[in-house]
DNA sequence: AGTGCGATTGACT
DNA sequence: GTCAATCGCACTA
């Protein structure tokens, strides 16, 4: 699970679907090489690598790799456990399954933005990763990209309704 | 210095 | 279901 302290309290909740971004995978941003946004990419395994998109989503990815290595894993859904009105706040909205289900939304439920980009998440702080229980796992094509879309390399909990995406990727049985 | 576009979302038919 | 908004950044010149 993932932990955001903020001066108004805790919000948290289970992460339950995530995309991989390898090494050598030409649509991760490391891919050529480090550069001012993409630098948090290639530190140790548990950094925050944070940006922003299409002009108005941020997107949260743990590194994943040794130092210099840059590859990384994007939260692409949490399923809410504290917080929830603090969530219910930030995205201006008061559905349960729209607070955290894409990670645009995930990130804007956290309050993240690029001042959390390279915080270690494995150490006390404003954002950290926290143990927590495993659920059944699917797997599937990434989404939303136009590169290397074809890897299975997205991970979500099976039937879970916090998981973003459309159905068909997102089955609740395997088959 | 200029240009094209993206790991999305929310609004709308 | 479709589609435009919006802006930082990588790339070309």
């Amino acid at each position: 699970m993932v932990v955001r302290e903020l001066p108004a309290g805790r919000v948290s909740g289970r992460i339950v679907e995530t995309e991989a971004y390898p090494l050598g995978d030409a649509a991760c941003h490391a891919f050529r090489g480090p550069t001012a946004r993409n630098a948090s990419l290639f530190l140790e395994r548990g950094h925050a690598y944070v940006y922003f998109v299409y002009g108005s989503s941020f997107m949260l990815n743990v590194s994943s790799e040794r130092p210099g290595v840059g590859a990384g894993v994007l939260l692409r859904a949490l399923e809410p456990l504290e917080g929830q009105s603090l969530m219910q706040r930030f995205r201006k909205t008061r559905r349960a399954l729209d607070l955290a289900r894409g990670p645009g939304r995930l990130a804007a439920a956290l309050r993240i933005d690029r001042r959390q980009d390279g915080l270690d998440l494995c150490a006390p702080g404003p954002l950290w990763l926290a143990a927590g229980a495993a659920g059944p796992v699917g797997e599937s094509v990434r989404i939303g990209l136009t590169r290397e879309a074809q890897r299975v390399l997205r991970f979500f909990e099976r039937g879970n309704p916090h998981v973003s995406g459309p159905r068909s990727l997102s089955p609740t049985s395997s088959s």
